[in-house]
DNA sequence: GGAATTTATGAGGATGACCTCACAAAAGTC
DNA sequence: GACTTTTGTGAGGTCATCCTCATAAATTCC
């Protein structure tokens, strides 16, 4: 059950082809929504940054949103799959270890998928929303990973602990763009500071 | 008329009216971006909430973003001075309750002018360069505040210290926004508790 | 009152963005 | 080769936004 589509004037790719094209769309459209933003970059620059023209993109994505959304939608599968795998790698970790991996782990993807920084900050009208999905699905996550290093936590703690940890790995992430090199790395080592005193106050017992 | 060059057609408020003018469109203009977003609001609903015409709107606001600047002026004038109130207020307060007030100092800032945080994070062209030049701002004074309390570290640490610190503040107030209140104020107590946590460590003289 | 200055007005220009549509090319299918 | 389906094209429609300008009202000054 796929988003439906009523006009049928947009297709999904079927030949080689169309996967190539919808491939160069997106990329395209990441670049130009990290150069410009979500709200300036615009579609004829898209398409002709993907070496298409405007008609052709307008045949896969009906709309600019889509090509955010289709972005987004990517992001967070590959998001999630990551988490999982993190999650599984050391079951074992202190609330040091874990601090630190969590912080590696998301800026680590963010420089690698700058659009999803972008998309996820954007105040843009509706990607903004399925931003906030993409927090959710994230937050149980983290919030399953946590539940096993403080199985004495109640869901609600837990829940809260999540929200608390997404917040402080998303304030390294925006502090990690910030200029000015030997006191960006010093404040992040500062900040991944700031969530290993926390985890460890979260994990202790009591 | 003074040697003023061509161009000159944006003016100053002189009399008492200019000023209601120019207070209501600045007023209106909050409210639209708060309402809508930056990119969003337009300069049509700006002028008609304010009760003034189109055409009066751009007599004393050259441009849409200088009605964002103007207001971003405003709240870092304000912003500064109760934060120097603040330092100055209570100078020998220990970790835990310089955490607490920060983060009572900025939810409630917010709270009181939500137009600051829409524009601090919008994602606009020129807008966040303002928003940069304000963090910096900010920082300073923070950075001053923390120096009291630390007088053992250097200015580099203190430096990063003050960084880290406005994205915990910020995390706060980002985490107050979102919904689910019960959860939330848990989660914000958390956070200040992550604060409590960093800054107990900072001034801890090793 | 009359002159000078400030403030008010709103129709319309200019711009640019998103998206459509009729049609052409390519690629599979027989 | 003929036929069907998919993909490609780009000029232009439509619409909304920012901003201008000529002109009029209000206010202050003398």
């Amino acid at each position: 059950m796929t988003s439906q589509k009523s006009n049928e004037r947009i297709r999904q790719p079927q030949r080689q082809r169309g996967h190539e094209r919808v491939a160069s769309l997106l990329n395209a459209a990441a670049a130009c929504f990290v150069e410009k933003g979500y709200e300036a970059a615009t579609t004829t620059e898209i398409a002709a940054r993907a070496g298409a023209s405007i008609g052709s993109l307008y045949q896969f994505f009906p709309t600019k949103e889509a090509l955010a959304q289709a972005l987004m939608g990517g992001y967070m599968e590959t998001l999630q799959l990551r988490l999982k795998k993190l999650a599984a790698s050391s079951p074992d970790w202190d609330g040091d270890q874990l601090g630190t991996q969590l912080i590696r782990f998301l800026v680590g993807f963010r420089r690698r998928h700058p659009a999803f920084a972008v998309l996820a900050e954007s105040t843009a009208p509706l990607p903004a929303i399925r931003g906030m999905a993409i927090r959710e699905h994230l937050r149980e996550e983290l919030q399953a990973l946590l539940a096993r290093h403080a199985p004495h936590l109640e869901p609600a703690d837990l829940r809260a602990a999540a929200v608390v940890v997404l917040q402080l790995m998303k304030a390294a992430v925006a502090l990690n763009a910030e200029p000015g090199l030997t006191g960006r790395r010093l404040a992040l080592n500062q900040l991944q500071q700031a969530l290993q005193l926390y985890l460890r106050a979260l994990f202790k017992p009591h």
